[in-house]
Formats: C-alpha cells, sequence, structure tokens
RNA sequence: GGGCCUGUAGCUCAAUUGGUUAGAGCAGAGCGCUCAUAACGCUUUGGUUGCGGGUUCAAGUCCUGCCGGGCCUACCA
C-alpha cells in the first residue's frame, strides 16, 4: 500500500467558480484521489479557499460586507458546492486560518534566517480615495504610445505595450476612477528566489517524467533574461496573514501582510494541520504527510492544477519549502491542464461567461457534468464545451452505453427469473465467465495503467469500451433466445451479466460516483474492493437479491439543450 | 516584441516519441436483433495530417519559411 498526498489549486474567493475551473484542478485530482484510495492506497486529499488579496477586499467592499465575513460565507458557498460535485476531499481548509498565519509566518522566519529575505523599498501609487495602495492593473489611464484611454498601469490591452503606471497620462483608479493618486515609498520583502536558482534548476531537471507545460513554463522562469528574479512576498492592505518573523514581530513591517501567492501554497500543509485539529489527531498524523523526517518520506506528492498555476507551483513555494531547509515535502508530480473554452471563447469569471458551478447543478445530476468534463479534460490543449457535444456524449455513453445495458439486464432477469441472481449449473456458469472476462479482463488492465498515469481522458475512453462489453456481451449471448431452449444456460449468462453490472458500479466510481452509489445499492453491492480477476464476475452469488433501479440517466433533449444555450449564452446576472 | 504550446475525417480526439495500409467515438449509409431509455450489435462511407520547401531507406512525428488558434510575459490571482 502506497502513501499518496494529493492537492488540488485552491479556488479563490471572491466569487462562484465556473466549470473551467473545475476541470482544471479539482476535478481530476478527485478523480485520482478516489482510484487511488479504492486501490486500497492510503490517500490524503487537500483543498482550501484562498482568501487572500486585493480582488477578495474589492468583492467584499462590493457585497458591503467586512472581508472576513464574507469569506466566511463564501467558503461556505464553495464548500457546498464541492459537495454538490462530489469532491471528496479529506478536508477543505481557508487560507486565512489560524493555522496557515502560523505556518507562513514559521516560513517567512526560517527565510529570514537563511539570509533569503531582504527588504526593499519602492514607490507605489496610492489612492486616497480608496484609502489603499493599488496594484499596477488597478490604474487605469491613457496609454502613452497607442492614446487608448482604458489602458492598465501593467500593460496596454490595445497596443499591448508593457507599461509603468507613472507612464500613464491622467492615471486614476480603476476602483473608484479618483484621480487622486500620488507615489508613496514603502518598504517590502522580497524572496531572494535568485540565490535558490541553481537548487530549482536542479530540481526540475531531475522531472523529466512531467508534462512538456509543466517544466517548459518552469525553464522559462528560470533561463529567461537575467534568470529567476526576486519576488515580493509582502503588500500594504488589511487583510492577510500579518507580516511576523516566525512568532516574533518584524520591525518595520507593521500593518503589512503577506502576499496572497506567498501564504497560499503554505495553505496546502496548514490545511493538513487544520484536518488534524478538525478531527482531535495529533501533530504526528499530519506531520507523516508533510514531513520527511517524520515519516513523510515514503508519500507520493501530487499536485493538480490550470496552466496559469505553474510558475507558482514549480519554483514560487518549491523556493519557499527549499530555503526553510526544515524537511518538508516537496511535490513529485504535478498534472497540469489546458483551459476549457465555452462555445469559442473563454469561461469568465469576471465577465460572467459560461457555466457557473452552482447553475450546472441546478440543471442536471453531478454525473453528467462529472463524466462529460472528465471525458473532455483539456489535457494536451485547450478544449471546447459546445452544448451539441455535451448532449450528445452524455446521451450516448451514459444513457445509451451504460444506463440501457443496466436497464436491460436487470429488467430481463426480472421478467424471466425475479428479482434476484439466478441459479445455474457451475460449469455453465464458469464458461459464461470465463469467456467474458477475456474480453474484461485486458480492458480492465488498460484503464488502470491509464488511470495510474492519470491520463484523464485516456481512462475515460477505455471506461466507456468496457461498458460496451456489457451491450456486446448480451447482444452474442442472446439469453432471450436461449431462454426458450435452454434455461439453465440463459441463467448463467443472466448471472454473469448481472454480475458485470455489479462490476461497473465499482470500476466506474471514480467518474460517476453518484451513480455508482445508485447502481450499488440497486444491486446490493456492498463490497467496492477492485476486482482482478474473472471470479469477481460471481461476487453476486445466486439468490442474492437486487431491484431494478430507476432509470440511471434521463436523457437531454433537444428542447433542454436549445433551452440552456440560449439562458447561457449571455453572461450571468 | 519575446518564450512556449497547438493545427490530423463534418465534430471531439488518438497514433507505443522517426517505422507496415494514419486509428477510435459521435454524426452519415446498410444489415441484424427485439431483453432494453426509438435503445443495442455487426458492417461500412469519410483524411494530399493548415500550406510550401528540406533532412532521411522511411516524416503526422525532425529542420525551415509562411498562415491560423491559444497561453504566459513576474504587482490579478
Amino acid at each position: 500500500m502506497a502513501r499518496i498526498l494529493i492537492t488540488s489549486a485552491i479556488p479563490y474567493i471572491n466569487g462562484i467558480k465556473h466549470l473551467g475551473n473545475l476541470v482544471g484542478s479539482q476535478l481530476p485530482a478527485d478523480l485520482y484521489a478516489r482510484y487511488m484510495r479504492q486501490r486500497g492506497h492510503e490517500v490524503m486529499f487537500l483543498c482550501a479557499t484562498d482568501e487572500h488579496g486585493t480582488p477578495a477586499e474589492l468583492a467584499a467592499a462590493k457585497a458591503g460586507k467586512p472581508v472576513a465575513e464574507f469569506c466566511a460565507e463564501m467558503h461556505e458557498v464553495q464548500a457546498g458546492l464541492a459537495r454538490g460535485f462530489r469532491l471528496s476531499f479529506d478536508h477543505f481548509g481557508r487560507s486565512s486560518s489560524p493555522q496557515n498565519h502560523q505556518l507562513t509566518q514559521y516560513f517567512a522566519g526560517r527565510l529570514a534566517d537563511a539570509g533569503l529575505i531582504e527588504e526593499v523599498s519602492e514607490r507605489q501609487v496610492y489612492s486616497n480615495a480608496d484609502g489603499r495602495f493599488l496594484p499596477d492593473r488597478y490604474i487605469e489611464g491613457t496609454c502613452p504610445n497607442c492614446g487608448y484611454d482604458k489602458a492598465r498601469g501593467d500593460q496596454c490591452e490595445n497596443c499591448t505595450k508593457q507599461l509603468d503606471p507613472t507612464d500613464l497620462i491622467d492615471p486614476r483608479s480603476a476602483i473608484s476612477g479618483s484621480t487622486d493618486l500620488e507615489v508613496c515609498e514603502t518598504k517590502h520583502l522580497y524572496l531572494r528566489q535568485s540565490a535558490l536558482r541553481d537548487q530549482l534548476d536542479a530540481w526540475i531537471d531531475t522531472k523529466s517524467d512531467w508534462p512538456v507545460l509543466t517544466t517548459s513554463i518552469a525553464k522559462k522562469w528560470l533561463h529567461d533574461g537575467d534568470g529567476l528574479q526576486d519576488r515580493g512576498i509582502t503588500r500594504d492592505l488589511n487583510w492577510g496573514v500579518p507580516v511576523r518573523k516566525g512568532t516574533e514581530d518584524w520591525p518595520g513591517m507593521e500593518g503589512k501582510v503577506f502576499y496572497v501567492w506567498f501564504d497560499a501554497p503554505i495553505e496546502y500543509i496548514a490545511a493538513a494541520v487544520e484536518w488534524a485539529d478538525a478531527n482531535g489527531k495529533a501533530d504526528a498524523d499530519w506531520q507523516r504527510w508533510w514531513r520527511t523526517d517524520k515519516g513523510a518520506d515514503d508519500v507520493r506528492y501530487v499536485q493538480f492544477m490550470g496552466k496559469d498555476n505553474v510558475p507558482f507551483h514549480t519554483l514560487s513555494f518549491p523556493a519557499t519549502i527549499m530555503g526553510a531547509d526544515d524537511n518538508w515535502k516537496l511535490v513529485d508530480y504535478i498534472k497540469s491542464f489546458n483551459y476549457l473554452n465555452y462555445d469559442g471563447g473563454q469561461f469568465s469569471t469576471s465577465q460572467g461567461r459560461g457555466i457557473f458551478q452552482d447553475q450546472a447543478l441546478e440543471i442536471l445530476p453531478v454525473d453528467y457534468w462529472r463524466w462529460w468534463l472528465l471525458s473532455h479534460a483539456p489535457e494536451s490543449s485547450d478544449s471546447e464545451f459546445t452544448w451539441e457535444n455535451f448532449q450528445s456524449s452524455v446521451n450516448k455513453d451514459l444513457a445509451d452505453v451504460l444506463g440501457n445495458f443496466v436497464s436491460r439486464i436487470t429488467k430481463f432477469c426480472r421478467s424471466k427469473f425475479g428479482e434476484v441472481v439466478p441459479d445455474a449449473p457451475a460449469d455453465l456458469a464458469r464458461a459464461e465467465r470465463d469467456a467474458l472476462w477475456s474480453r474484461i479482463g485486458p480492458l480492465l488492465k488498460e484503464y488502470e495503467t491509464q488511470m495510474e498515469a492519470m491520463e484523464v481522458r485516456k481512462s475515460a475512453n477505455t471506461l466507456r469500451a468496457i461498458w460496451v462489453v456489457g451491450n456486446e456481451y448480451l447482444q452474442e449471448a442472446a439469453p432471450w433466445s436461449v431462454f426458450k431452449t435452454d434455461a439453465d444456460r440463459a441463467a448463467a449468462i443472466v448471472a454473469t451479466a448481472l454480475n458485470l453490472a455489479g462490476l461497473y458500479a465499482i470500476l466506474s466510481a471514480p467518474f460517476i460516483p453518484e451513480t455508482s452509489e445508485t447502481l450499488g445499492r440497486a444491486l446490493n453491492v456492498t463490497d467496492f474492493d477492485w476486482p482482478s480477476g474473472v471470479d469477481d464476475l460471481a461476487r453476486l452469488p445466486a439468490g442474492h437479491g437486487f431491484v431494478v433501479p430507476d432509470v440511471l440517466f434521463a436523457k437531454i433533449s433537444d428542447e433542454d439543450r436549445e433551452a440552456w444555450q440560449e439562458r447561457f449564452s449571455g453572461t450571468r446576472a
């Protein structure tokens, strides 16, 4: 039995996430976690909300709420949606937790002791009307290059020229529109990532099995121009982890907080501490996942994320871990994803474009979404959601192939033998099992290999091929005609096919957990242990009772599809 | 501007990393079946691999030039 630590990129707190966010990290992480648990491995699957930063403060202000209250509410909303999507986190934490405050301050202290923190004085734009320093992006003005009047302080969207906020003509706050801006001197802490460049570079070089998407981004940052740059890890904000050096004050840094990208990955660790605290566990129980000197040396740590998160997970966070030099566990494998597009454009939280998690669950059962999203995961390139594709995939794969197979075998059995697994002579039953396993066995091996390699789309294809075998088998064995002349052999066929349906409940659970439960309940499958051989086609013995389940997947009609297409064509109110 | 990724059948994607005749699913066509959610099974039609050069015994795969799509570019997170 292996021990596997799994984290998903932590979703930002400022609103309800869309399906693109889900498919790029949490959903494939959940697929992997569920599979590994079912294979009998010990899994710790952690996620959290990412709660700090300027956008959280602005979203709270817009909602007319104190930021702590806003975040607490949004955390509950996101936790509810995570349950709705059946994300099987061992703990869903909060980056604003006391545990993360303490750990973040601890890491900063360790880094300072190692000489990896530098104090830098810099000039930043302060908005008197907003009462806050403005990040470059939150300053708008006229581009000195092209004259575009909505250029941002970091870059002009119109002519793509990189800008400095002081370049802008007639600068104003993007938050309030106020032009009452001034440039102030302020002091910040920088993490000297440049000092760790060679160590990071050597470490990345050992990761030849990582996706190109992941390593190429890391290499670019390491080698482009002057190489890896130092990074500011503090901000002038009210909401965040107060800057402290371990448990001590940090002179000169009063009133400042750590930058959200410094504390957010540390929350991966803090989530484990929160898990221990919430479940009455000892420190040793979380440390055995995170401290290589306390039992984590045999842990395999896998991270899931969208491609935009890669630099922070390949460089900044490892720099924090390495720099702290205190036996913390480094990531072993990073699985990164491209983006899911929506009907020819991007999903966009800020523009309300696409389908959001709450809306998705409102219109259809969770497994429709899980199946489509996972079987179309944007692994090799960006992928595209269209309603036509969604409708035909779901109707064909789930309703026609899997749902209909379950329906035909359970109903046929009920009409001829009643709602029990029929009794058949042992030799006939054995022959049916052998014949069927010769087709299932190789596909199962392929499925296992792909799941272990986190080949999400391929795994879905193979699972579908395993479902198809059910229909092929019934067609060839034709128990409805055999029954007329040889009831014993028909019984053997039906018993075998019912067992196959039982296996489907088990094998499909990582992808469609809700339906797997429904199917398992209908067939009275109590043992979800992973199958390994032909004898697993006899787990439901003669006389084992079941009920014919309701239709597992109702089809999506053209009318529904058109209505949703229309409803989700614009932007969210 | 720079870096990286990408372009394969009407659609969504494969192709063991340079190796036989480029494969699946959906959609289309034909046949079969009647247990089943008008479902299922079998057979089958679709490709000058974006375009032009080049390297090689051999190129979807490597090099090069165009054309198109995307991401990142360090103070959004």
